[in-house]
DNA sequence: TTCATAATGATAACTCGTTATCATATTGTC
DNA sequence: GACAATATGATAACGAGTTATCATTATGAA
């Protein structure tokens, strides 16, 4: 049975807290002002059975390692600041790319990143 | 000086052909068709030094190893086979994204991905 | 409080994609 | 054709990210 622990619970608020895609580093270091010596095997161990549990979900964008962010949000999209690296989640999306698709292929989903600077890196 | 090779020949020739973003593995299976004995070392040199002299790109996908592509194409995005795996290139793009960008942001580009089934991949 | 057992932290080991090494083959200039 | 220099192919080594191992610690049911 799943055990209920300091470590555990300051993933799960960092995770709630910051309310964007994080790395396992992002945590560790978030997650270590909450739990000194917290070290990184149990973030990673934690991540993956919040994923395996469904109350987080991986974030894959183009030549990155897997961020995580809690699960259950709505559609949406992210931001990546190339300036801090930090990932951002984005209301809205257009919707519709149907029109981008050559005849005979069915789409199934989309992704969309955006790319840029986040308040904090325009100087 | 760089020397014109049977090898060189091949995997631009490849790359030409396909008209699609093509993984080293890929490369290197089309290649051998015209060079038998291709190995994959002479692939990963190869499209290192196109993108270098600026003649490929190389394209990122959400979790997956880079593929390359031939450069100089205008503005476009791609579609991933869900069943194949392949990736095709797509023509148009939905533009602007600036109603996604919470104030504060400043968005410099953008990456679409579509996912789904390819016209062979129907059945 | 006791105690069985799950969780932790340090770190070794692993995976996958890519690059380095090096003996051999090929190119292209003369 | 001869020869210097570049390219090739096999494979060892590498790097980043992640998982496995294991001795120690913490949890929670009784």
């Amino acid at each position: 049975m799943e055990r209920s622990t300091r470590q555990r619970q300051a993933i799960r608020e960092v995770m709630t807290e910051l309310n964007r895609p994080l790395s396992p580093i992002e945590v560790l270091e978030a997650a270590r002002a909450k739990v000194p010596g917290l070290g990184i095997a149990t973030v990673y161990r934690t991540l993956k059975s919040l994923v395996e549990e469904g109350s987080a979900v991986a974030v894959e964008l183009p030549g990155e390692a897997p961020r995580y962010e809690l699960a259950g949000k709505k559609h949406h999209h992210h931001f990546h600041c190339t300036r801090c690296g930090k990932v951002f989640e984005l209301e809205g999306c257009p919707g519709d790319f149907s029109f981008m698709v050559p005849k005979g292929f069915k789409t199934e989903k989309h992704e969309i990143v955006l790319y840029g600077r986040c308040t904090d890196c325009l100087h």
